[in-house]
DNA sequence: CAGTATCCACTGGGATACTG
DNA sequence: CAGTATCCCAGTGGATACTG
């Protein structure tokens, strides 16, 4: 966490610039950042990856893998055994979003009352003044 | 920032549970962090947040500004002038986002290069035995 | 200026079933 | 077990035009 002034653009244009939009478009995918996690203590198959995450399709998670792939976030490792083997693991790109993962995370844990309170009072608010 | 031990449930669950999950879907939305962005010096009437953002339709930006007043990461105000005017500000709860998307943004500049290598190589390697 | 109404195209992702 | 093929649906968001 070094200073951001040393890598950020002109204040005006952050978040314009398509380069600020890439961990926004990473972690935009709903898996991506769940398998991302997932990963996080070392490879794993994917059978082992649908077990811990619970609740992905087999569809769903190869796409996901494929796209972490893709960005260089996860290496795809096969060993010729019998039977053969498949595992995904992070790449060194992929562990340094592991901190932004966690961050969002732990948001989520910690203002998800109040996003939850703003909810409920927006739809009582609605409700009020039904026509 | 304050450890994340204390408010973290247990590691098997992180990312499952769907608090966890709020901050990825508050920002997963294209323009969301781009308006929020945009308001952190202060309030901004709409035409003003079109011009600093440049490239949002009218349509999208009301869309955008109802999804975060919906959960309370901005308040609409009204001031009874002439011509009537409407200001967008970030509540504290949009101020306390500030932070992880800095971070975000801040993780494109420092690793674009390295995922654009990693999509480049990709397509490399499809290319390479292009049936 | 603020905001809405249509229309449209694309993507992500859930359900199901099927190959290597 | 790993991965793909279909089918389908909902949500975003772009383009255009219109209302208070």
């Amino acid at each position: 966490m070094t200073e951001m002034s040393e890598v950020l653009p002109a204040d005006s244009e952050f978040l314009a610039d398509c380069r600020a939009r890439l961990a926004f478009d990473l972690l935009s995918n709903t898996w991506n950042p769940v398998v991302v996690w997932a990963l996080r203590k070392g490879p794993l198959r994917p059978i082992d990856l649908r077990r811990q995450i619970g609740g992905i399709r087999t569809k769903v998670l190869s796409e996901t893998l494929r796209r972490l792939q893709y960005n260089g976030l996860v290496d795809r490792c096969t060993y010729r055994e019998a039977p053969p083997r498949v595992e995904y693991r992070l790449t060194e790109l992929g562990e340094s979003l592991l901190g932004p993962i966690g961050m969002l995370g732990e948001w989520g844990f910690r203002h998800g009352d109040e996003v939850m309170a703003a909810q409920e009072e927006q739809d009582r608010a609605d409700g009020t003044c039904a026509s």
